[in-house]
DNA sequence: ACCTGAACACCGTTCAAGT
DNA sequence: ACCTGAACACCGTTCAAGT
């Protein structure tokens, strides 16, 4: 085995926190949670452990700031406090998160943890506050905005990083198999369980094979907010349906 | 430092998968995710790592299992196909997962994971059905109770896993700072907030202090269930309300 | 101030060898 | 069939030393 292409010996560029992060995301992004240590870092940079830990502060560190670097640039595509209905808004915001968690899938689970920490953590508190917004213009009353807020964080994080997971698996097929094989594979599994024990499975069994995911993450949020003009609003103040 | 107590030097019981699986979640509740290694394992159960690797492929099975063994006690709590309406069926299923989740933190990202590889994994699977079966029983049709249940289920895994992170912090501030503390901080921190960049959470952050966790839960429970019967339910089919 | 790279403690996993 | 325990490859982190 020849060498593969590598990083030039020494490093023309400065280090430095930003340029780690950038590394640890394209890291990330080729290699997956797993791939990111320090030694691989290290090379890539082609540098010492102890210039990175000059930067940042330990791994966890370095994992909170690609996070935040990845979801920041996600939620600032859509044009800041931008045109649309507030459900509009909402549907956009999601939909970011739902492709940046596409495309970066790394960042489901460290979405999930870094969510937990409400305390004070950057990312969380930005998504929090972009979906909070339009839920408040919406006219959703203080006492209901935390409630509706979270509920729609929580289901578009999680269905978000179920979504990259499957996509994730298909490519781990290999070529060969694509998206179709492997919903075969789903169904093939669910049709197989017990009719007794699992009921439900099976009757949606066949239903996943004309699904959109996309279409049904965003029927996911619509529900959501069916919900919220429902519990939340006023009646006369509707939340104003898909266009 | 004296030997802190230590189980026997020889074992009297037999090494079994199941006996494995049981210290694994001992030493998970104890510890914590990170406190799961072989070593301790391998001490509490007096043997070797090969004993354990006789019985288990590899880490990322154990944690599987242990979490299936957890999970499937605490859906199991509630009388199976018990008596309730649909809607008070979800929320009695919410709150075990909630419970369950509060009592052994690292379910929540064990589940958020495991929930994402819905191929064929035993616990998600459990998790969809004893969802689904009352989404189903509520009267939604086919075509939505994908997306129904999906809503649920994600929202419930993530807000429960939110809480037990944000208690496991409560009692990471040990004997001395309790909850109120931990709200004041928060709260404290989210006041500090620019009022330009986060209108939102300075708006809610007040609302904290007076939150109750489960409340609030089944409050999102409320939520999307209310969504559900507004978006999937054929009129004059209402989905009971609370008691 | 910024970087080097050897060294440390610890981890998951394997495997020849025992019973 | 079931278990032992040394050994292996790899990891995050530290730190004396250099510039």
């Amino acid at each position: 085995m020849t060498p593969r292409t590598r990083r030039p010996e020494r490093r023309t560029e400065a280090l430095s926190r930003e340029r780690i992060v950038q590394a640890a995301v394209e890291l990330l992004d080729s290699t997956g949670e797993a791939g990111l240590t320090f030694r691989a870092l290290t090379e890539h940079l082609a540098t010492g452990p102890g210039a990175i830990y000059w930067h940042v502060k330990n791994k966890g560190e370095l994992l909170a700031a690609a996070t935040d670097a990845v979801v920041a640039a996600a939620l600032a595509a859509g044009p800041a406090g931008s045109a649309g209905s507030p459900p509009d808004e909402i549907r956009a915001v999601a939909l970011g998160l739902f492709d940046a968690i596409d495309e970066h899938p790394w960042l489901a689970p460290q979405l999930a943890t870094q969510f937990s920490r409400s305390s004070g953590e950057s990312v969380a508190l930005r998504i929090m506050e972009r979906v909070g917004q339009p839920v408040r213009a919406l006219g959703v009353p203080a006492s209901g905005q935390f409630t509706a807020t979270f509920a729609l964080v929580h289901y578009i994080l999680g269905a978000a990083g179920q979504n990259a997971a499957n996509r994730a698996a298909v490519r781990g097929l290999g070529p060969g198999f694509e998206r179709d094989g492997y919903i075969d594979a789903v169904v093939t599994t669910w049709e197989a369980l017990d009719p007794g024990d699992y009921p439900f499975i099976r009757g949606i069994a066949g239903r996943v094979r004309d699904h959109d995911d996309r279409a049904e993450f965003l029927a996911g949020v619509d529900l959501i907010l069916a919900g919220i003009t429902a519990v939340q609003l006023p009646a006369g103040r509707a939340g104003g349906g898909r266009p």
